[in-house]
DNA sequence: ACTAGCCCCTGGGAGC
DNA sequence: TGCTCCCAGGGGCTAG
């Protein structure tokens, strides 16, 4: 699913891709007009606000914030995309055909004419397409229909409800020990996976990359952040750091079918060292632990039986 | 402050 | 081959 290293991925490809390029029309399959939250492209009278904010607007840059992908405009507005579990933004040629399924709500689809990487004529999880002045277009595949289109002013979008509560970004350089120590701090109580996936305690951080963040620190996920000694928190720190850089290094993880703009697929999930492994054996070296699966908030969590302490 | 549970949604895998 | 059932889960929400 796309966490801080696969939003990181699509927004800073998206950057150079989409600069100076104009949207001239929109186009959406996505229909729940009782879908809580009026805010999303979902609700159809949203969306046709939406289209009218955005239609002939260029793009300024794109970038990330949290887990949210942000297009700003050059008309004072910015659009926030959140992909949620299954959810990946595709730029290439697409093309508008009927569909053949007429129990499909709606009896339109795209389907992309293009050769070379992306070839992506089998998706039928297009949802939502921006068309380009380039003629060519932004799609965003969303199998699950579980993501978010949504745009607010770019001037309040610090302030806003989607935005605005976000904690810090786990990769600046401001972002010290210090810093991550007074964050998890905030729930004292919390089990500390939890509080490492809590948006607003720290950004992009979702369950692949506790997983691993935990294991790489010997943290069991359950044990409690004000448990948990000092060293064990620098440790931590570092792990978090690392595993997050180590995913855009990769250039992300596809456990979900991740993939970046040009329909490439990340290689982090080939390096998962507990993230779904449940039942093999631990590969830190020395360690005859195995990796076990646990509930924890209604999220899987995978840990290390032996070499992960819980402190509690 | 924290927890449990539900909801959104659909494909993939297991079991029969 | 095809059915049924369970699972995956970010984040918003309510109720306790």
């Amino acid at each position: 699913m796309p966490e801080l290293p696969e939003v990181h991925t699509t927004a800073t490809m998206l950057n150079k891709i989409l600069k100076s390029l104009r949207i001239t029309s929109v186009w959406t399959s996505y229909n729940s007009p009782s879908h809580k939250g009026k805010d999303n492209i979902k609700n159809p009278e949203f969306f046709k606000s939406f289209s009218k904010k955005i239609t002939g607007a260029e793009f300024k840059k794109g970038y990330r914030r949290g887990k949210n992908v942000l297009l700003e405009l050059d008309n004072g507005y910015t659009v926030i995309i959140h992909m949620k579990m299954t959810g990946h933004l595709l730029y290439g040629k697409y093309k508008k055909v009927k569909s053949k399924n007429l129990k499909e709500r709606s009896k339109e689809k795209w389907e992309t004419v293009e050769e070379g990487p992306l070839k992506d004529s089998k998706n039928q999880f297009i949802r939502f397409v921006m068309s380009l002045s380039d003629g060519r277009h932004l799609v965003l595949s969303d199998m699950r229909k579980f993501a978010k289109v949504t745009i607010e002013k770019t001037t309040e979008l610090e302030t806003s409800k989607h935005i605005g509560s976000i904690g810090p970004e786990p990769l600046e350089t401001t972002f010290n020990l210090k810093l991550f120590t007074d964050r998890l701090i905030l729930r004292p109580r919390g089990k500390v996976k939890q509080v490492l996936m809590n948006p607003e305690i720290i950004a992009g951080i979702g369950n692949i990359y506790s997983d691993e963040a935990l294991f790489l620190a010997g943290i069991h996920p359950e044990s409690r952040v004000n448990k948990i000694p000092s060293e064990k928190m620098s440790e931590l720190f570092k792990a978090v750091k690392k595993v997050l850089t180590k995913g855009i290094d990769f250039g992300g993880d596809s456990t979900s079918d991740y993939r970046n703009p040009l329909g490439v697929h990340g290689n982090f999930h080939h390096h998962h060292q507990a993230y779904r492994n449940t039942g093999k054996p631990c590969i830190k070296k020395g360690c005859s632990g195995t990796i076990r699966k646990v509930k924890i908030g209604g999220r899987s969590g995978h840990f290390c039986d032996k070499h992960q302490i819980l402190y509690s």
